[in-house]
DNA sequence: CTTAGAACGTTGCACGCGCATCTACACAGC
DNA sequence: GCTGTGTAGATGCGCGTGCAACGTTCTAAG
């Protein structure tokens, strides 16, 4: 059983079952993400994004990371992340700091209370996903999960999975 | 190798691959609805999310659905929906029905011109997931993804995949 | 019949996002 | 030293979203 395409232009039918398998994926990751957001929100006021970029900047040394290299490890465009992490210095989990090195850079610093916040929260993430992803998946599925993705996307230099 | 988890709540520590998995998983799915959205915005003027209330509505009987039942299928608010509709009424590709059994319930009714639009729109979709992700996973994976998808969301009745 | 409560859909509001644009700075070639 | 091209961030703008509140209609209980 295939889709009707109406206009012939892919090479090979998409059968139903592999547009299932796309929809279901879509579904299962909004509505994860939508959970561990309202969680995130509820429990510590914070929004996943925001959440995302405390981890980063955690995770760096010095607790910093220029906006730019930030951009690219969240979820986000520049324009994007300028505004959030304006949201993040109003709260004061963030602060920026001039580059010696290049006038026109700054760097996104992680605070003490910054990381504090971090540190509330994680438990609830790490609960999020423990609870409705991992705790749902027996260790060879998360393996074959782990391989599937890095086929899908050739992870950025340094994030690779071992096989 | 282990996640320091600093406040001790979660009932067992999330190693650093299973993280990984998952912030992949959050990457990965991100990245191909955006390239989905951006293509289907670039060639046919057609949002992903205007595009799956069209699909929806062309699978359904009489071409028409509950805006309820529509909110259900479609990841999205009633509120969002409701705006969403209105656009799709303003360019013609949609229309709104009263119900007759129920004064409250509206359908939405896709026209003429939105099934066209949606054929039209349809080769560019399923080139992209063809291209994004059917194409770079085995017949195998697929099955492998299909059965992780199906204990991740046991699937609203009716869209189950075969075993 | 009346009334309480729930369900359907819409609207006011504030917010977050991306795109295009802008300024400031860096670095190359001359 | 200038000048042109490219890069780092910030900003104006419009748009789409969800939440809370609202009007309307359905349904059940008294």
């Amino acid at each position: 059983m295939t889709v009707t395409v109406t206009a012939g232009e892919s090479r090979e039918a998409i059968s139903s079952e592999e547009l299932t398998v796309w929809r279901m994926l879509q579904r299962a990751q909004v509505r994860i993400t939508r959970v561990l957001e309202t969680d995130l929100l509820v429990e510590h006021d914070l929004a996943l994004a925001s959440y995302d970029v405390l981890t980063q900047l955690s995770e760096s040394p010095d607790r910093r990371l220029r906006m730019n290299d930030l951009a690219d490890r969240v979820l986000l465009s520049r324009s994007g992340l300028t505004r959030l992490v304006d949201r993040l210095q109003r709260d004061g989990l963030v602060e920026r700091e001039a580059c010696a090195s290049d006038a026109r850079g700054l760097f996104a610093v992680l605070t003490d209370d910054g990381a504090v916040r971090l540190a509330e929260a994680t438990p609830t993430y790490l609960r999020g996903i423990r609870a409705h992803f991992l705790d749902v998946l027996d260790a060879g599925e998360l393996r074959q999960c782990a391989a599937m993705l890095n086929k899908l996307f050739p992870a950025p230099a340094g994030e690779e999975l071992p096989a």
